[in-house]
DNA sequence: AAAAAAG
């Protein structure tokens, strides 16, 4: 997307003009390339081959000739219309919501029941900015998107409601086939948000694909930073494919080959990697991106950082993935720094950016507390916080508290030291094995060990529900990872308690961490509003530096954007914010209030 | 400088 380079005045007209020559030229692209895959979606529908898991419709929103359902001719010689084997062994697929009533009406496990007063109004008050080309409305509920009644059935199994903000915004931009780059909250609903469009789109799709000796060939990537996180992500979606015919899969190090291999070749629609196993899978030729329709990195800014970004590069520009616009790419993460923003779109065509929460992208569910603690009061200080929650215990059992370090070693030292002080801990951190680290959470989460010191492994992505406190032992060096960590609380609508030990080895730290706690309305304290002041760390700030927040679109800034009136490229729709970006009026939104009541406890564990 | 990610 040759957007970055165009300097000089900007102007709505000349906006525009760039992204409709991006389209045409797009359009033709796949025409030509692809022959069948660009056959319009709407004029398709009547006409889909036997076959299609699914035979629903859906307006034609955006690009065309694009839905995301490419069909590919009938099968010639050498072609199926499967991976290989797995329409044969649907009907043992094995029920991933355990024994819930298959119809999705199932009782509530006691304890679930909590959650009878959500308060999904509050999303009507969440700013909400996009910007790019046509941007399709956001939907209301579930069933008018038209997902299809597998997936219809699957979105009520696990018991979600209403689509959450980000979902009722990327998932019509998503299944108009467009590209997205999306920035919300954690704990929003992110990983539904990019599943379901990609799910629904396997379904109504007729995909031939080459049969190869060993080579599988997935229509859908979904890359995430960490071993955990695509474990998890694998699990939640194949709750949301359960019975749609869909087949998901996931690769990781750390854990043997052999089986992975042997789920690979049962045939895969959707895989879920780490970026290093599946390089090895690629240059083993078991694994072929030559059929790639989807593309979803899921922590896109971790995974475009300097130690990911040659890996991603690999996968996306040096195989055989098909290049951008003739795939679908959606990028997902609550920080999206700027010159990460410009990296991606290397990734990206003629692409909707997305932010979808407040400024700053913490919310106010998670109270945020910090504490002036010299580094050698550190640890009696954590023994006097977990003191204080014990008494707080509920039902019995120490409420989960998960307390982050910088190091490796630290991680160990400090689990030792709180064990042997009568504090069940245990740890995760990139030097365990990965059944070490696989049992540790498992124990976390089952609150056997209910406290976890871990380094910036478990930072990012990990939905563990109930941890009540996420204690920033070392403060990091970036504010965006703080976000992360202390994601970890306060998700799917609850309310969650973090604390950060501060000293004077964080100064770096003191005006972005201030001004964060101050946009999610937090207590600050004066001593860190003093330090702030003194403004350390040579005073860039990435987030306030250019006088708005991470969530926000690069191509609207520097040059691009310097005379006055520079903002309206929204069709002039739009309500002021009060950071100064556009919130859509569409849909009752345009209060850019607070985000607060939340969504009740327990509604869902796949909001991020 | 540290963490993660292949074996």
């Amino acid at each position: 997307m040759g957007l970055v380079v165009l300097c000089g005045p900007p102007s709505v007209l000349m906006f525009h003009r760039i992204f409709v020559t991006g389209h045409l030229h797009q359009s033709h692209q796949l025409r030509h390339i692809t022959g069948p895959l660009s056959g319009n979606d709407t004029s398709g529908d009547g006409g889909l081959p036997s076959g299609s898991r699914w035979g629903g419709s859906r307006p034609d929103y955006g690009r065309q000739g694009f839905g995301g359902g490419g069909r590919v001719g009938g099968g010639g010689s050498g072609w199926g219309s499967r991976g290989g084997g797995w329409d044969r062994g649907k009907e043992r697929e094995v029920n991933p919501f355990g024994n819930d009533d298959v119809d999705g009406n199932a009782e509530r496990a006691v304890g679930e029941l909590e959650n009878t007063s959500i308060n999904f109004d509050a999303y009507d008050d969440i700013p909400v900015e996009t910007s790019g080309g046509n941007v399709p409305p956001p939907v209301n509920t579930f069933v008018e998107i038209d997902l299809g009644e597998a997936l219809n059935q699957n979105i009520r199994r696990c018991k979600y409601v209403k689509p959450t903000p980000v979902q009722r915004h990327a998932i019509p931009i998503s299944l108009a086939g467009r590209d997205l780059m999306a920035c919300a909250q954690t704990g929003s609903g992110k990983t539904a948000a990019f599943c379901f469009p990609i799910i629904s789109g396997i379904m109504r799709g007729q995909f031939a694909r080459p049969r190869g000796v060993r080579t599988v060939y997935p229509l859908a990537l979904i890359l995430s930073p960490t071993r955990e996180l695509s474990c998890q992500i694998h699990e939640e979606a194949r709750k949301f494919s359960y019975q749609t015919g869909v087949k998901v899969v996931v690769a990781y190090g750390g854990a043997p080959i052999n089986q992975q291999l042997r789920e690979l070749e049962r045939g895969v629609d959707i895989l879920v990697a780490t970026p290093g196993r599946l390089v090895d899978l690629l240059e083993r030729a078991r694994v072929s991106l030559q059929m790639i329709r989807y593309l979803a990195l899921d922590e896109a800014d971790r995974m475009l950082d300097m130690g990911f970004e040659p890996q991603i590069r690999k996968i996306v520009e040096q195989m055989d993935m098909p290049p951008q616009g003739l795939r679908q790419t959606m990028l997902f993460s609550a920080t999206f720094p700027k010159e990460i923003q410009r990296l991606a779109s290397d990734f990206l065509s003629n692409y909707i950016f997305l932010a979808v929460g407040r400024v700053g992208s913490s919310t106010d569910l998670i109270v945020q507390r910090v504490e002036f603690v010299h580094e050698s009061d550190k640890r009696s200080y954590l023994m006097d916080l977990l003191h204080a929650q014990k008494a707080n215990g509920v039902h019995g059992k120490q409420a989960l508290t998960l307390v982050f370090v910088e190091t490796k070693k630290g991680a160990d030292s400090l689990e030792h030291w709180l064990c042997v002080n009568g504090f069940p801990a245990t740890t995760i951190h990139g030097d365990r094995t990965q059944q070490e680290r696989e049992q540790a959470l498992r124990s976390f989460k089952s609150g056997n060990t209910p406290i976890l010191v871990a380094t910036d492994v478990a930072a990012r992505g990990l939905d563990v529900p109930h941890v009540a406190h996420v204690v920033n032992f070392d403060i990091p060096n970036d504010i965006d990872d703080y976000v992360h960590r202390i994601g970890r609380t306060g998700r799917a609508g609850n309310t969650g308690l973090a604390t950060a030990f501060f000293n004077e080895s964080n100064l770096s730290l003191a005006k972005p961490l201030a001004d964060l706690m101050q946009e999610a309305n937090q207590e600050v304290p004066a001593w860190l509003i003093r330090y702030a002041s003194r403004s350390y760390g040579g005073g860039k700030n990435k987030r306030f530096g250019g006088g708005r927040f991470g969530g926000r679109d690069f191509r609207r800034e520097g040059s691009f954007n310097r005379s006055g009136n520079g903002t309206d490229y929204y069709g002039g729709s739009g309500v002021r914010g009060r950071g100064g970006y556009v919130v859509t009026g569409r849909g009752g939104y345009g209060v850019t209030g607070s985000y607060g009541g939340g969504y009740g406890t327990g509604v869902t564990n796949a909001w991020d």
